[in-house]
DNA sequence: CTTGTGCCCTGCCAGC
DNA sequence: TGCTGGCAGGGCACAA
């Protein structure tokens, strides 16, 4: 479910609330979701200061420098005082605070995973991570020179969260869209031009989400049990069969690197050299 | 370095 | 109706 806009809303909601609150208790339900069990330990009696994000992590910065980093992966919510009957099932985690409010982490699938980090301690799943792609730093040329060092198919480089940190199925195939690229040309033969209509299509389409709250198609909820509006706005994704916005082509759907790529075979069409008559 | 496979888990849906 | 296989937005380990 949660890709970068996703996370970006949950962290701006966990934003609003969670700053202050002193951590009075942490219920582990799924062992695995944390590393260690350091999280039942350490964090109780810590206040929370700040949370923000980075790629598809979310991190919470408490008072003494520790760091409690989580990931969704595909169906993990964090809910903010959650409805007690939701509390019954698919529940990794309770942290409650001395104020009285609770955070549950809830996964049905049980992938979403969590740890804690004492201050200056390394946190090894961040480090490899690539750059934030709406950070004004990365701008279009310097995203094709990486793109350029690369020799990988177009969308699963960009799934590759040491290339962009943040990016996720559906949105990889919505850019290209919008960006008018061939999901299975090689990133090394992208053109300068060419990598500017990624670049160009990549900040739109990701602020658009974050302002719509991200996409809910099946599972993704906020912090506050919301839904986003994105999926209203899919152009390519989950619609194979349908006809292309653009051309009326019907949308594709082919497996690439073990995951659905949707793209429009006219107006992503492959460039000739890669299709010799 | 790249691509492919299996796996972690559960729920849902199409097809028989 | 009931079962089965395939599928799902992520990411890791391991093999070729």
């Amino acid at each position: 479910m949660p890709e970068l806009p996703e996370v970006e809303a949950v962290a701006s909601e966990l934003r609003a609330c969670c700053p202050g609150e002193t951590v009075r208790s942490v219920t582990v339900r799924w062992p695995k979701w944390a590393h260690h069990g350091r999280i039942a330990k350490a964090l109780p009696g810590r206040t929370i200061q700040q949370v923000d994000r980075r790629g598809k992590y979310l991190r919470f910065h408490c008072d003494n420098g520790g760091i409690l980093v989580s990931h969704l992966r595909m169906t993990g919510r964090w809910l903010v005082d959650p409805d007690p009957v939701t509390l019954k099932v698919h529940v990794s985690a309770i942290v409650r605070m001395e104020s009285g409010r609770t955070l549950a982490f809830l996964d049905v699938r049980k992938f979403g995973r969590a740890g804690w980090y004492a201050p200056d301690e390394p946190i090894p799943e961040l480090e490899a991570l690539g750059p934030e792609p709406l950070d004004p730093s990365l701008t279009a040329a310097r995203l094709w020179d990486r793109m350029c060092s690369r020799r990988k198919q177009l969308k699963t480089l960009l799934l590759d969260q040491t290339f962009l940190a943040g990016l996720g199925n559906i949105y990889a195939s919505e850019l290209l869209f919008r960006a008018k690229l061939n999901p299975f040309v090689s990133s090394d033969e992208v053109t300068l031009e060419e990598a500017r209509r990624i670049h160009q299509a990549m900040r739109f389409i990701l602020r658009q989400a974050i302002r719509e709250g991200g996409t809910t198609i099946s599972d993704y909820r906020g912090a506050r049990n919301q839904e986003g509006n994105f999926q209203n706005l899919l152009r390519v994704y989950q619609r194979a069969g349908e006809p292309c916005g653009v051309c009326r082509t019907p949308i594709a759907r082919i497996v690439q690197g073990q995951r659905s790529t949707f793209f429009c075979p006219h107006c992503q069409s492959a460039p000739a050299i890669l299709s010799p008559r």
